[in-house]
Order: structure tokens, then C-alpha cells, then sequence
DNA sequence: CTGTTAGCGCTTTCAG
DNA sequence: CTGAAAGCGCTAACAG
């Protein structure tokens, strides 16, 4: 019925090791034999069965990334361009790498599932992208899971994500400076001359959400600001999700406790989005009545009216190089650990406060 | 080095077809045995080889899901949804389906690629989402491919895209209504008085594209407008792919060829960022001085300012009944087609025109 | 309910 | 450069 690796080596007139040999072409094979080989292939519609060479081969050529929203483009563009780097030159048929983005959902079980999953098809490598719960329970369930992944053979690669505390070395890591972004862009607020600043903050437990944060409340503590008062800064941020309804309904809070902010920083863009329109239905004026800033610098982010100003994540140049990694293609940062910088996008949405 | 199920079956005192057996728990065993070897996997840390049952059993539990773009959260917000109904039930280590989202970056190729790697992974289902390219040698390839993939066993899901015309019945179809959401979209304009409207669209040889496109201009010809120089409407309509920047490029040269305009339709939200762009930087007011519409109504479209008219797609229902197909926990509709509504969006980015 | 027995289709030494 | 043979780790009849 289906037709397998020693039907084509039959027609081709030859043993079913030569077939297998042309085909993943890591070895040497007569050229005549070769095209015998190919042709027959061709003629008979063969594909090679993935199950049956990884279990022989003992391994795949299944790249696992983790993302923790497929649905936000923070992920979509970093999953995009670690594909892009994967897919290999595009022989016959061995050589081809399949980039699997698995959706967590930011569900620790989830997470590990699918750990599991990858180490059960033998994945030649696992990406993970985006900031990881902070749970040390968990945290300890991930290391032990990605160290056993590395112990067979598996490539890990971490991006955007903080490294690991336990360190399997085995490990390349791509970490957006999430912390020195954060503080850059209150800095530009204070800059400007605000005092009031609230925070909408992402969901807790999560490494970039804390970071984040961290960055804004140095940039506070350093110009004195902060320092007053620190509980007054507990009650001008509020947690939530990375979605815009978050944005929104936080923001509406946010107000509520402190009508007299200046400006807003939001987690990240979509977030800002939300918070924006909570703005605009309260008849405020961005920036003239207050300011609005975002982190990730998306795509829609420089066509938010106004343009929204930010903290531009290398999206996309980050995915390709952990997809680099993740091949071999490239060799890992010196200690494993390579930082990606953040860069302050000043644009329309942030402003002197009026008052 | 590795642990296998014989290893496990060892140290459990059972055969090895026991304890395979529990793991898939598709077959009576005693309470008893099953802890017994439920207790030996947690012990020896076992995992199954994915691979190697594969082979076994001829079959996978992955799911490919083919979106044209991952870091569009058209794509996105359906391949998660897909996803969301996939996973199984949790069972200790059987029954965990993976599905995994392969982005063909809208290239026909690597579509064809992917779709060979799936079978050769011997995949359980596939679900093609969004638009199909109307180049007929590629269809043909793309519906031999299935038809090889149907006859070995893997569940065939169309989503967001028209059915195939050589329908192999094997195929179950979720398909938009984008004829009658463009239609209805041109006929909102037209009711407000608008008589010149330019349309951004899509990259041509693509479904979607054209479907949207004949839905605005069946409106313009049951009013009337577009009927009495047709050569008109190609003047108004530029075409490009579906990104922001083609939105304002396109926008422009609209703007160029006919500064009469009173409305833009664009291919998608997207789109119609990009042309709001472009008409803002122009000086003219949305919807003031022009109306701008879009189509598939995003998250992030609401937020525009002013918020979008658009055309809405239920992309997440409709991902997750694609979902549910494919794993065959929902019957596939009657004749194998189901057309899935567009609903019409109105809000404040499109009004009478002024003059 | 459980064990025995054959492979699934491919890769890979090991000889020629 | 090519062939023969021995599994990779698991599942699935088939008997008990």
C-alpha cells in the first residue's frame, strides 16, 4: 500500500542502505547511482517516513518554540523569525527542519506538557521565548526538564527570556534588557517633568513583567521621586494580563486613585492600547491632558494616534538568531548568556504634563 | 543510557505489552498491575519515544496547522484556537496531541513543503488556514498533496478558506463569507453617499483577495456606481500585500491617481492602518474629510482612533471548530462545507462624505 | 486480564 | 563506493 525505502532501492537496483545514503546525502554515493536513486523516488512518489528514521537515527528534525500567546504578535514575529532561520537549504528529502510553535498559553502545565512532548518525539532543539513565571517550583520543574532534554542531545535555547539560575551551560540564552528599557523610558517621563506616573503592570510571578517594573521604580528611586513615599508607588501600579481589556480596566482604576496622574506607563503596547481608550472615554487628551507609554514597539504601535512612544524590542532580529542557535548555525554567546538591548522610541504620546 | 518501556515493564514485573497497554490506556488492565507500572515510570523518570510508537502504530498524535504569516494575529488568533481544542484530555503520557504551526510565509513553496514533511510525519490532522494562492499548477499540487495525505489517514481541515474544487470528500471546510462581508461593507459606504472609493487590496492570485474584492465591486454594480466606467474602478484600486506599509504606499498613489476620494476600503485592518496612516500625514481628517474601512476587525481595530469600520470575522470560533474537526470530536457539517458569516462592524471611522 | 511473538521502516556498522 | 545484517523502541495480533 504505502510505498517504503525498499521499494525505491528495488527499482533502483539497489540495497536499501544506498537509498537511505543519497537521501540524507552525508554520504558518499556514485552519481549514476545517485540519479537511479532519485528518479525512482520520483517515479514512485516516495516520502520517507519520519517515525521510522528518527527512531533509527535516534534523532528528529523537529524544532520545538515555546510562546506564551500566539495570538500577540510579540510572540508571532519572534516564532516567524526563528522559522525563517530553520528551515534547512532544502535537499531532497533528509535535511529539512520543522519549526513546531507550541502554544503555552502561559500555563506552567502547559509549559511542561509540551516539554515533555518534544522530549518524547526527541526534538533536535526547543526554543523558549518570553519572560517565564517566576515561580521557583516550577522555575526548578523547568530546569530539570531542559537539562534532561540536553542530556539528549536536544539544543535549548532561551529568547527573551532570562537564563537559567541552574545553569546546564548546554543552554544559549538571548535576554532582552527589559530592566535598563524600563528605566530609560520613566527617565524620559521624569525628563519631561512628570511626578505623577502610574504603572499598569503585567500579570505577577513573571520575570519580564518584574523587570519592567524594577526599570521604572530605579528611574523613580534615582530622581528622589519614588523615594517619598513608597507605598504611594505601590498604589499607583496595577497588575494584570498583557491584554488591552487589562490595559483598560486598569487604567479606569489607576484613575480612580489618583486622578492627578500626568502620564501612564503600561506594560507593554497592547496594554498601552487599552489604556488609551480608558483615556479617551474619560475626555482626556493624549498627550496634552496626560501621557502614554508602551514596551515592545509592535507593529500598530507607530500608527496609534498618536504615535505611541515605546521601548523597541529587536523582535525579530532575536528570533533569527535563536533560530541560528538552535541549528548550530551559529555558536552561542561567550557564557551562554547574550543581553539584547532595548531601545527608547520618543513619539507622539508622551508630552510635558500641563499642569 | 535511556530508559525504555522494557526497562519499566522490568521493573514493574510485567510484560512490556502491559505496560504499553497503560500508557495508552486504550485496554482493560488490572488497578493493580497499572499502579505497579505507573509507579516504575515515575521511578525510572520514563518517557515514551514518540518516534518509535509512531512506527508501531502508524500513526502521530501531531497536528499541523499551515498559517500564511504566524506574526499575524489573523493567523495567530486562529492557530491558538485550533490548538485550544486539540489538546487532549491530559492522560498520563498517551492521548497528548501536539499540534504544531508551520508558517509558509504565504509561499506556495514551502506550503508544499510543510505539507510533505506533515505526511512524512505521518501527521493525525491538518488544518490550511486563510487564503489559498488561485495559481491553478499550485492548487493542483496542493490538492494531489492532500489527497495522498487523506488516503494515509490524516484528517484534512480547510479554515478560512474556499473548498477544494476537486473536493476529495475526505476534507471537511470552514470557509468565509468574504463576498458578502465586502459587499456589505461597500454597501454601508455607498448608503452614506459615498460615490469615490478607493480599494487597497490584497496581493493578487490569492482567494481572499479576490472575494473581497468582488464583494465591493457587486455592491458598486447594484448601485449603480461603478457600472458607468469600469475601467474606473481598476483606476481606483491598487493592490499589495497585507501589511501596514502597503496600506500607505497604496494609499498614496490612490490619493495621486484620484484626490476626488471621498472613502478607502482596505484589504484588511491591517491595511487600513497603514492608509490611515497615509491619509493622516496628508492632512486629512478620518472620517471628516474620508472614511477608511477594513476587514476581519482585530483586537487591536477597535482602538484605532478613530475605531474602525470593518467587517468581522469570527476567527476564534472559527479556529476552534477547524480545532474540533480535526481531532474528529466534531462531525464534519453537511456536504463537507460550512460558510461562515461576516458581520459588518460600523464605528466612527467612516461618515457621510462632506461634500 | 496478561504474556509471546512479530514486525513497523529506516539507519548504520561491518564487510567486501 | 555498495550490500548484508542487526537492531532502534514500541505496538498489535494472537494465544493463553
Amino acid at each position: 500500500m504505502t510505498v517504503t525505502l525498499s521499494d525505491v532501492a528495488a527499482r533502483a537496483q539497489v540495497s536499501p542502505a544506498t537509498v537511505s545514503r543519497v537521501l540524507n546525502g552525508n554520504y558518499p554515493v556514485a552519481a549514476a547511482t545517485r540519479e537511479r536513486v532519485l528518479r525512482a523516488v520520483d517515479d514512485l512518489d516516495y516520502v520517507l517516513n519520519g517515525p521510522a528514521s528518527s527512531l533509527a537515527a535516534a534523532t528528529s528534525d523537529l524544532v520545538g518554540i515555546l510562546v506564551n500567546d500566539i495570538a500577540d504578535p510579540f510572540f508571532g514575529i519572534m516564532a516567524g523569525a526563528v522559522q525563517s532561520e530553520i528551515g534547512g537549504p532544502g535537499g531532497r528529502a533528509g535535511g529539512e527542519r520543522m519549526a513546531v510553535v507550541c502554544n503555552t498559553g502561559g500555563s506552567p502545565e502547559r509549559e511542561l506538557t509540551y516539554l515533555t512532548l518534544l522530549q518524547r518525539q526527541r526534538a533536535a532543539a526547543v526554543v523558549l521565548t518570553g519572560g517565564a513565571l517566576e515561580d521557583p517550583a516550577h522555575a526548578a520543574a523547568v530546569s530539570a526538564k531542559l537539562a534532561r532534554l540536553a542530556d539528549a542531545g536536544t539544543r535549548i535555547v532561551l529568547c527573551g527570556r532570562p537564563p537559567l539560575e541552574d545553569s546546564d551551560a548546554a543552554t544559549a540564552t538571548l535576554t532582552f534588557d527589559n530592566r535598563s528599557g524600563g528605566r530609560r523610558l520613566t527617565e524620559h517621563l521624569l525628563t519631561l517633568g512628570h511626578r505623577r506616573i502610574g504603572y499598569v503592570a503585567g500579570p505577577m510571578e513573571r520575570t519580564t513583567t518584574r523587570h519592567r517594573l524594577e526599570g521604572h521604580r530605579d528611574a523613580l528611586a534615582a530622581s528622589g521621586t519614588g523615594s517619598a513615599g513608597n507605598g504611594d508607588q505601590e498604589e499607583l501600579t496595577v497588575h494584570g494580563p498583557y491584554t488591552r481589556q487589562s490595559g483598560y480596566e486598569a487604567t479606569l482604576e489607576l484613575l480612580r486613585r489618583a486622578p492627578d496622574l500626568t502620564a501612564i506607563v503600561a506594560a507593554n503596547d497592547t496594554v498601552a492600547l487599552g489604556a488609551s481608550a480608558a483615556l479617551r472615554e474619560r475626555g482626556l487628551r493624549i498627550p496634552d491632558d496626560i501621557s502614554v507609554a508602551g514596551f515592545d514597539d509592535l507593529p500598530f504601535s507607530v500608527d496609534a494616534v498618536p504615535a505611541l512612544t515605546t521601548v523597541r524590542l529587536p523582535l525579530h532580529e532575536a528570533g533569527a538568531r535563536a533560530g541560528r542557535l538552535a541549528t548550530g548555525a551559529e555558536a552561542p554567546p561567550p557564557g551562554g548568556v547574550a543581553t539584547i538591548g532595548a531601545e527608547l522610541m520618543v513619539r507622539g504620546s508622551t508630552a510635558p504634563p500641563c499642569r
